[in-house]
DNA sequence: GTAAAAAAGATAAAAAAGGTCTTTAAGGGA
DNA sequence: TCCCTTAAAGACCTTTTTTATCTTTTTTAC
């Protein structure tokens, strides 16, 4: 239950992105530098958002990433599951026959409501909002 | 964000534990059984619970295990967390001073949220819920 | 005393997390 | 054209966590 390095590192990065003016392309170096986070390792993740167009990059000189769309229109929850994968509390939730208990399970709807609620939660926060400067 | 097996077989055997008489003892081997978990790692799971009181144990002949308290008095969040410590969707909310960017961060609120509403859920489902039949 | 059962602890295989390193491809400028 | 810069891709590695199993000890009923 609990968000690994990976996520936690993703978010921090693309966050950074999001405070930057828009248009302005960044090194992954510098994103590494700014969030603490190992630069190699942060390529990585970067490199995940790119297939999912979460940020667009280019190569070579004067290259680097910028955001592939406002940030108004990048949830938390597209930034989580680019990284974590699907928010699922529990196996049973990946699709019909993961268990065979499932028909008399009363736990089972529990998890399902738990992956409701944290989904909807990071559906609600967007980069736009979490590029703000706390007040 | 997913949820152990070791979480899924605790819930498993304690709620076949809820449905059974109320003052009835069950051997583990049972609860195994019928679970269709390995009767050693179910064994080690039902001391976690011992040990805080979710279960009574009795050793020897004739011995086994009952839930400690009324099945309404044991909620599912007291049977996750025993097992798996507490519901904490990213480290720094562990305490504070955790994360030096706390203070500044955007997210941080998020996930505090977040620890919220799955507590507040795991907490309003009992043993006494869970034991019940699917209708 | 003996058999039954949980408690406790040591051990270990498998999987996931958390990275690093090297090579390749692409783009810009001299 | 030849460098230099930068991301892409994938192989590789280490550590930690998960998922157990096995053995020994303690407790209890008969
Ligand atoms: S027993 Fe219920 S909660 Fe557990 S895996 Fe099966 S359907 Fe899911
Ligand atoms: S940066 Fe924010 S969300 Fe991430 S660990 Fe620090 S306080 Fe928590």
């Amino acid at each position: 239950m609990e968000l690994t390095r990976k996520g936690e590192y993703a978010i921090r990065g693309i966050v950074y992105l999001a405070k930057q003016p828009v248009g302005k392309v960044v090194l992954v170096s510098d994103v590494a530098d700014a969030t603490g986070v190992s630069q190699t390792f942060l390529a990585k993740i970067f490199q995940s958002f790119a297939k999912l167009g979460l940020v667009n990059s280019f190569r070579g000189t004067g290259g680097g990433f910028l955001l592939g769309r406002p940030a108004a229109k990048i949830t938390l929850r597209q930034v989580v599951e680019a990284v974590e994968g699907p928010i699922m509390p529990n196996r049973c939730l990946s699709g019909e026959g993961m268990c065979t208990r499932e028909a008399e399970c009363m736990v089972h709807p529990i998890w399902r409501k738990i992956q409701g609620e944290v989904s909807s939660i990071l559906d609600s926060v967007t980069l736009e909002d979490l590029a703000k400067e706390k007040k």
